[in-house]
RNA sequence: CGGGGAGUGGCGCAGCCUGGUUAGCGCGCUUGCCUUGGGAGCAAGAGGUCGACGGUUCGAAUCCGUCCUCCCCGACCA
């Protein structure tokens, strides 16, 4: 790449600067822009587009999995919100509150909802008489206000939009079953749908969600080699049943409280697909996600609106017949270099090149995003190639996501070699803990790094000591500075 | 919320220190011609009152104050 096309394109090479890099492609790209409000970002088109795709393909899996969708206030009575006293006490810093209405003084304030568990809980308790109303499956599509100190688009923004589960079960085992199964879901969502290769496992006491028996997650590495949460599942025990009275009669004919999970994911997955796949050119979205998964650009060139339009129509056709979300750019102000450019700066993971020549030979020319290779293919395979090829990306990116992944993964025996990895490599860095919140608070402390989580199947052996204070080890915990 | 940086047509910047005619430049935009296989060329145009408010001054993009927003580094969080 050279310094003239860099100055063109006005874009900060990501491997220069990964920050400004991100806070550039966002707004380059058109995914989203930022609002007369602090921190408070407007998605567009292009952006609410993934969220469009995202949302589809999550839906599909809740319901698949015996889900059903509702939709609950907006707004919170304070009174509510404070019947679970953990909850309440980690979501005052960051509620909002509505004082007004109209020209009157509210009695009661209200919270705008920073999660919904306190407007559930009520109806739930309403609801849910008998062993015969469960299990309970919502989910709800809402948004969400948290009023935080730093902001960063899509990562962590004043309102953002999620998906949130709330289940009520009969036994705590179903309960636990139900956290792991959304887990695993949301584990194969990612590594699916948006290409990005997680590791799971469960939060320790210091990182739980505020009122939740054990919470569980999901953790990506972007490219900078800091960790993100992907998404959380709850095991909220009977916790909120007690505060909010939430009771049925089981078939012993005894009153038990229910046990409860919640679960969520958010727009913060765009932010993922964009540190995580993206290079110097710009994004890189996979094409199960993509607004636009292939662009056609005709080259324009002497009759070319008798010959190579005609053929690029009747390849949009086809290949939008074939299911696929494509985009043809016959605009003649804009050069084929101009579009080729932007549309890979965009993240479109194909683009489909149709000129004279190719017209005159029956064929056009095939650009991938991901490699940056091309192929000439016969006009009349596209419909059946195309959808191979946007495969191949997208198993390429995940490939190319799980081995940076592996790469970024290291041992620590050591607090030495420990902190050496945060200084100068990052990543996750795997080490024993003996569970003691206090090494875990000195540690995050001293080198910015914190728990992600635990994942089964990294038991400590007998001989392992923790690698900040030497006891003998509880576990094995995946560190890493995070977002 | 603490420390640092920044806000000037759509984008990127210069001007500010050392106040003074109609606030410049590149890209983009409009129109015409010509071109089109990696961000074409020529010509003619349009577009800003300099983040907001207040102050100093004969005069403020420029000096002073308050506030808003963005970026970076920390403390808190999806």
């Amino acid at each position: 790449m050279t310094t003239n096309e860099r100055l063109v394109k006005q874009i900060t090479a990501k491997s220069e600067d990964f920050s400004r890099w991100y806070a550039e492609i966002v707004q380059k790209a058109e995914l989203a822009d930022y609002s007369p409000m602090k921190g408070i970002m407007v998605i567009r088109p292009y952006g609410y587009a993934i969220w469009e795709n995202i949302q589809r393909a999550m839906d599909l899996r809740i319901k698949a999995t015996g889900h059903v969708n509702a939709y609950f206030p907006l707004f919170i009575p304070e009174s509510l919100l404070q019947k679970e006293a953990e909850h309440v006490e980690g979501f005052a810093p960051e509620v909002a509150w509505v004082t007004v209405g109209g020209k009157e003084d509210l009695e009661e304030r209200l919270a705008v909802r920073p999660t919904s568990e306190a407007i559930i809980g009520p109806m739930y308790s309403k609801w849910i008489k008998s062993w015969r109303d469960l299990p309970v499956l919502y989910n709800q599509w809402a948004n969400i206000v948290r009023w935080e100190k730093v902001t960063r688009p899509f990562l962590r923004t004043t309102e953002f939009l999620w998906q949130e589960g709330h289940t009520c079960h009969a036994t705590a085992e179903e309960a636990e079953e139900e956290t792991l199964k959304i887990l695993a879901m949301y584990k194969e969502f990612c590594e699916t749908e948006l290409a990005i290769p997680v590791i799971s496992g469960h939060k320790t006491l210091r990182e739980k969600f505020a009122g939740a028996q054990m919470t569980y997650a999901i953790e990506a590495l972007m490219a900078d080699g800091k960790a993100l949460q992907m998404g959380t599942s709850h095991n909220l025990g009977q916790h909120f049943a007690k505060a909010f009275d939430i009771k049925f009669e089981d078939k012993n004919q005894t009153l038990q409280y229910v046990w409860q999970t919640s679960w969520g994911t958010t727009t913060r997955m765009i932010g993922a697909l964009i540190m995580c796949h993206g290079d110097d050119s710009g994004l890189r979205f996979p094409p199960r996600v993509a607004p636009v998964q292939v662009v056609i650009v005709p080259i324009a060139a002497g009759n070319w609106k008798e010959t190579v339009l005609p053929a690029a129509q009747a390849a949009a056709e086809s290949l939008k017949k074939a299911g696929l979300r494509i985009q043809l750019d016959a605009r003649e102000e804009a050069t084929p270099g101009w579009k080729f450019s932007e549309y890979e700066m965009r993240g479109v993971p194909l683009r489909v090149e149709i000129g004279p020549r190719d017209v005159k030979n029956g064929q056009a020319v095939c650009v991938r995003r991901d490699l940056k290779t091309k192929q000439t293919v016969p006009l009349s395979e596209l419909a059946a190639r195309v959808p191979v090829i946007l495969d191949e990306i997208q198993a390429v990116l995940f490939e190319e996501a799980k081995t940076f992944l592996a790469a970024n993964t290291r041992p620590a025996g050591t607090y030495e070699d420990f902190k050496s990895i945060l200084e100068t490599k990052r990543g996750f860095v795997v080490s024993p803990w003996c569970g003691e919140s206090d090494c875990e608070e000195k540690i995050k402390n001293e080198t910015m790094a914190t728990i992600r989580v635990i994942v089964p199947g990294t038991e400590a052996r007998p001989s392992d000591v923790c690698v900040c204070c030497g006891k003998p080890a509880l576990t094995v915990a995946h560190f890493a500075r995070a977002y």
